[in-house]
Formats: C-alpha cells, structure tokens, sequence
DNA sequence: GTAGGGTTAG
C-alpha cells in the first residue's frame, strides 16, 4: 500500500483532470495531461493515475502504451490497479511481452496479483501466441486458486484454441463452473479452428435446444454461419437465418455480411442478393461480399456492375473489394477490364497491390495465354512473390500445356522451398497433357521416393443436414452397392446422349480403357450418383470438393443435368459451378 | 473505493 500522502491538488483540480482525461478525444492530447497531472502534482491521487493508465491502454496500439510506461515509471509504490493497468496496456499493445515481464517483477516484489492481472496475462499470450508463456500462466492460476473464475477460463481456452490445442481448450471448458453464452462461442471458434465444423453445428442445435442453458448471440451465428459456409450446409445456413430474424438480429451489418457470404459461397447468389437488398446500411464489407459471391459463381460483369454502383452510392472500395473485382474478372475471362481495374486501384485509390492483387492478375494473364505476360508480371512485384502466385502460373501452364515455363516455375518453387504435392501433380498433368511419358515417370519416382502425398479428392453433399462424405473409389458409404450401380447406370445413358470420358483427365499411362474406367469413380461423381439415388427428381444437388473439379467430371455434370433433368451446384476450391440444362456457368471456362 | 477481463463479418 502506497503511505497515505495527501495529494497536494485540490478537489476540484481532481474532477477537472479526471473529466479531461474522460473527454481526451486523441492519444496525442494524453502527453500534456500527463505534464498536467505532474504540475498539480496529482501523480499520487489513484483515481487520476488509474484513470489516465486505462485511458492510455485503450488508445491505438503503439502511442498509448508509451505514455502508460512514462507515466507507471513514476509511481512510487504502484497499487494492484495500477499494476494491472499497465499489464492491460501492455497486453493491448505492440509489446505484450513487457506484460508478462512486469507479471513477473511483481511477483518479484511480493505483490499480490488477482484473476484479471493473469487474465491481461493470458491476453499477451494470446498475442504472441507463446504456449510456454501461457502454460506457465495456466499453472499460475492453478496456485493461485483462481480456477473457478468463469471470464479468466474462457480467456485461457481461446489462447488453447489459438495455439491450435483443441483438446487442452475442451479441458478447460469442461472445468468450467459456469458456461455462459461467450464460453460457448469460444468453444465453438476453437472447433472452427480445429476443422471440427460438423461439431459446430452440434453445438448450435444443443444451443436452440435449451441444453446449454444459454442462447446464441450474434457472435454464435457470426461462427455457426462460418462453419456452414465451409461445409456447404446452406440448409443449415438458413436455419441459422431464420434464427437471426426471430432474434431481431436481422438489422446487424456484421451478420447480413456473414450470410451474404454464407449463401454465396453455397452457391445461393440469389438469397445473398435478397440479404444484401433487405440491408438499410450497408459497407465496403457488404459490397465486398457480394462482389466476391458474384466472382465466384462465374457471373463477372454483374460483379463489376455492382462495383460500379458501389462507387455511386459513395462508398469507398478498399483492397478486400479490389480482390474480388480482380477474380471477377479472372474467373470470367474479362482481361482488358481486370487490367484497367489493375491500373486504376493505385492510381486512384493510392491501393498498393498486394498478393492476392498479383494472384487475381497472374490468373488472368495467364489463363488467357498470355504466359509470358504473366510472367514479367510476377518478376516485376516489389514484393517477393510467394508459393501460391507460382502455383497460379503453374495451373496456366497446365492449360497451356507450356513445358519450358512449367518447368521453370517448379524450379522457383524449389527454390523457395514450398513444393507441394499439388505442384508435382501440375508438373505430371503439364507433362501427360503433351505425351511425355517418360517425364512423367520420372517425376511419380521422384515423389515416391521423396514420400510426397497428393491430397486426397474429397466431395461431399449434404442431404437433410446429413454430411456424406465421398473419396475416390470410396468403398465406405453405407449404400455403396446401391451407388456403384446407379453411377453404373448414369454412365451408360449420359453415353448415350453423347459423353465420352475425357481421358486427358487421367494421368496414368494406361490404354483409354482402363482410364475411362479410373475417372469413373472419382468422388465427385460417386457424390453426384449418391445424391441421384437419395433425392426425388428435380432436387438440386449440391456438392463440395476440396480440389478443382476434373475435365472430366465437367463435362459428366453438363451431360447429367440435361440428361436427368437436375440442376447441379459443384463448389470446387476456387468456385462454383451452376450446371443446367447440358450447361455450366462456368462457360467452361476454369 | 478507484478501474479493469473472455468470443465477432468480406
């Protein structure tokens, strides 16, 4: 405890300082308060140093902390308040380490710490995404017997969750006390960091459900929505919907965002734009949003159309909105349009571009055959071009069956050493597209001998909520006999309306006959077979792989959806594909 | 007593 010296201000200078620091609009205006505070000589009255230390760990990230530490520095003998203050500002701030630091020095000291002094602490961590700082921490608590405290544990699972320690988080959960709402969003965040999405989902239901005696809140749908999104669940998504509408929360910026989001990537443009339509504000994340949704589901002059509007509702494009303007353009072949939009974000909306700007353009140039072009571009970035920008040019390549620039590419992949399985299968498809057998041997040695996975094909379709889930020549589903003799059947009318197996899409060097074969069973269509032998005609049929969708099973979804009379939406990694009518959206062009 | 903690859209 600081000796009770009386402070020397009088208390109305004390009422006068604190409302200063109250109404202290800008960070800059806090270094005269504290020479203010050091005039009147008012550093020792505690309600005007805690006032100004929280005041200073609030402000924005790098000022305000320096201000925090000058003005801590002077305090003779800082109270626990006081301490925690500055470990807050520490903890908000660019060196959340100097926290942990002063943690440490007031243990030192004898001083008696509190759950929010290790709660800050557990923010640094969170911060530097320190394991053994926040396992220390952990065990700190625990000593400290501070491990009924409901708001320190939710703090302690997120920084699990973020060091991607899914089971310690659910440790800590379970040793909760008390689980509030917030307790649960934060298990949830920890599952969709985790990949446990369809867990997610659980949890919703257990939610509306009453078992977790608590509801969701706006954060819960923002998470649920995020793990619809990444399932293809778009049923689910609309029930999560209809949830935010009986809620009242249907008027929330951040959640319309997240739905326009939700359906667009599920390939339900048609109820994004209804969201975006029945928003009464809406900001560069909406317009983004949806421009991306447009982008992705192939229809890139709407896209632009609604970037245009955007402008005339005044409201300023950002570099999230350029990216999606970008892939608009990529994914719908509009060269000279994506080039001018290229010039025109530096120059008029001074927007450095940034990777994915490059990634959009290198896509662009390149899928256009204009390797070469794509090329200078990459050489020409001033920053150093990463792994994904080459993997762009190395698909262009793949498409253009460009060997030399294909091999060249791998070798600045080698150089940066990020190869990926991914890249050698490019290399192989690049070097069976034009026949060389030999080469393609050599690099199947290579990645055997190097014990390089290729990711697995997987698709899934969701049926009544229900996941199924689909690899190649999958032998797993319960129906299986059912499935191969349906996809068998498929088969035979689709060739009678006109489909051969594009065997290009094969990469072994087999006879047409046994290639034909291999691609037949890719997950795809065993997913799109499933989903014809489980749903009454008419049903769209919604699928989502975690690859880009084959030749072959292109031109099998086109034939199909005439054929069966089905529309067909296909999510692959980089977009979706509306086939209708013997038709994609993609104007097969991918 | 002062003041102070956890989740969050493209």
């Amino acid at each position: 405890m600081r000796p009770a010296t009386p402070s020397s201000c009088s208390p109305g200078a004390t009422e006068h300082l604190l409302s200063l620091i109250k109404s202290c609009a800008h960070d800059s205006h806090l270094r005269q308060i504290h020479a203010r505070i050091l005039r009147t000589r008012s550093l020792e009255e505690p309600t005007i140093s805690l006032r100004f230390l929280s005041r200073a760990a609030s402000a924005s990230v790098s000022g305000g902390v320096t201000y925090a530490r000058r003005f801590f520095s002077q305090i003779k003998n800082p109270s626990l308040a006081e301490f925690n203050a500055m470990i807050r500002a520490y903890s908000g701030s660019d060196s959340p380490a100097e926290g942990l630091y002063l943690y440490r020095e007031m243990r030192r000291l004898g001083q008696r710490t509190d759950p929010l002094t290790s709660s800050f602490c557990v923010k640094s961590c969170i911060k530097m995404e320190s394991l053994t700082g926040g396992l220390q921490i952990h065990g700190r608590i625990v000593r400290d017997g501070h491990q009924s405290d409901s708001l320190l544990l939710t703090a302690l699972m997120d920084f699990y969750s973020i060091c991607y320690k899914s089971e310690e988080a659910c440790a800590v959960f379970d040793e909760m006390p008390e689980r509030d709402t917030v307790a649960w969003n934060v298990l949830i965040s920890c599952y969709l960091r985790n990949r446990r999405t369809r867990d997610v989902l659980a949890v919703f239901d257990a939610m509306i459900g009453g078992e977790c005696g608590c509801q969701p809140d706006d954060v819960t749908c923002l998470h649920v929505l995020q793990a619809c999104n990444s399932l293809n669940a778009v049923e689910f998504g609309g029930k999560v919907h209809e949830y935010i509408e009986e809620r009242g929360y249907g008027d929330a910026v951040k959640l319309c965002n997240s739905l326009i989001t939700m359906y667009s990537r599920c390939g339900s443009m048609d109820k994004a734009f209804m969201v975006f339509k029945g928003m009464r504000v809406k900001n560069v994340v909406s317009w983004s949003a949806l421009i991306s949704g447009l982008a992705m589901n192939g229809r890139g002059k709407e896209a632009i159309e609604a970037y245009l509007a955007m402008l005339r509702a005044n409201v300023v494009p950002d570099d999230q909105t350029f990216t999606g303007v970008l892939s608009a353009c990529s994914h719908s072949g509009l060269v000279d349009e994506g080039m001018l939009f290229f010039e025109g974000m530096s120059k008029d909306f001074k927007i450095t571009p940034n990777v994915h700007h490059y990634g959009c353009m290198v896509d662009l140039l390149g899928r256009a055959g204009s390797l070469d072009q794509a090329y200078e571009l990459i050489l020409s970035m001033s920053s150093k071009p990463d792994s994904t920008i080459w993997r762009t040019l190395l698909g262009a390549c793949r498409i253009h069956r460009h060997v030399t620039l294909g091999e060249r590419v791998v070798w600045h992949l080698t150089e940066l050493k990020a190869q990926e399985a991914g890249d050698y299968v490019l290399l192989l498809n690049i070097y069976s597209s034009v026949g060389d057998w030999e080469k393609v041997t050599e690099v199947r040695k290579f990645m055997k001998e190097n014990q390089i996975q290729t990711t697995p094909g997987c698709t899934t379709i969701t049926l009544n909520g229900i996941v199924h889930e689909f690899t190649v020549d999958d032998v797993s589903h319960p129906r299986q006999n059912e499935i191969y003799t349906m996809l068998d059947e498929i088969g035979s009318q689709l060739k009678i309306a006109g489909y051969v197996p594009e065997i290009s899409s094969e990469l072994h060097n087999l006879s047409s006959e046994e290639k034909g074969y291999r691609l037949s069973y890719h997950s795809e269509k065993l997913a799109i077979a499933f989903g014809i032998l489980a749903t009454p005609p008419g049903t769209t049929l919604r699928l989502a792989n975690n690859l880009r969708i084959c030749v072959d099973c292109h031109n099998f979804a086109k034939v199909l959806s005439s054929v069966y009379d089905r529309i067909v939406v296909i999510r692959d990694r980089s977009r979706l594909h509306h086939f209708q009518g013997g038709h994609c959206s993609c104007n097969d062009y991918w």
